[in-house]
DNA sequence: TATTGTTATACTCTATAACTATA
DNA sequence: TATAGTTATAGAGTATAACAATA
């Protein structure tokens, strides 16, 4: 018998024969098929440095906040006091971040890259920049459009869901 | 001392005072955020169903699909043979679905929906439809253009990370 | 009393690898 | 020999809860 190979799994792709029904005219499924191709193809375009699209912006916001607060940078990235410590736990693991004494407050640390990471980083920005670009100009003056339909998106979604006559319900809590 | 509250956690919203750098003009980030905050939404809207995106899509398909094969399903959600199989799992256990013999083919199951299942997605999908509504009300005439430059998103990414000439590399095999 | 970060823990999601029963 | 599904396991990712040190 064959072993089983790895599949190439991940791509989203319509499959023929498939009835997708109403998935096809809804925005919230069109945003995840996009993302999720993006997403692959992010992987693809930074595959020497091995990061993510999460842990590329926390990079940035460190690089742009030198001595930014752990707490800060969950908020920041909409994650829990807990996941920035692991976030932040590999980024110094692997020798893009350090964890340095806040000079204003005893109990929290300041997040501040490493000269490493100064230089990893600067070239990892260069390649995303280059793979976001390369999106743009395939997509032509749709792609400006796009990027302000789903700032604005982010913006309308917010407001719906956090409006005084909603009730909140988070995911699984 | 005070016993931690559970904290308004996946908000990623903008942090005032936080430099975000690049990340304000790549698609990639802006399609992130507006994800998460779709992604919120959705669960605010059907939170009496308790069903996420994902499986709602899955609903969708075994309900326009009857007989559906549990490798086609995972093809179809770009997910492992196993990814499917717990997925399946689930909706078998909450009650939407079924496995029922494949008529051709002794080694699959033809996946239904249960008679509970389809009264239920009724009723579920009028709400993610109308929450689609809403969201497409909102955005104006800027929401055509934006599903629409979604959907080309999706195929232009997907055709650069599947090119010819660009290695394949999936995240973390 | 509240906040910052930590530890310990758990749950979800999704992958890999090896297995079975069919084909 | 290949395919459909399963089992067992492992690794991200992210949450909760309780805690220490500091504010």
């Amino acid at each position: 018998m064959k072993t089983d190979s790895p599949d190439p799994e991940g791509l989203m792709l319509p499959v023929p024969g498939v009835d997708y029904g109403p998935l096809d005219g809804l925005l919230g499924y069109a945003l995840r098929r996009a993302q999720n191709a993006l997403y692959l193809d992010f992987y693809r375009a930074t595959a020497e440095w091995d990061v993510s699209p999460q842990r590329f912006a926390a990079l940035v916001l460190i690089a742009r906040n030198p001595g930014l607060r752990q707490g800060l940078l969950a908020q920041a990235m909409g994650l829990h006091r807990s996941g920035a410590l692991r976030l932040t736990d590999w980024l110094t693991a692997q020798g893009w971040a350090e964890r340095r004494d806040a000079p204003d407050d005893a109990r929290a640390w300041g997040l501040h890259l490493t000269p490493t990471g100064k230089r990893r980083l600067a070239k990892l920005e260069a390649a995303v920049a280059e793979h976001d670009r390369a999106l743009l100009a395939a997509l032509g003056e749709q792609g400006i459009a796009l990027k302000a339909g789903l700032d604005r998106l982010a913006w309308v979604a917010t407001a719906q869901s956090t409006a005084p006559d909603n009730k909140h319900r988070r995911p699984k809590p």
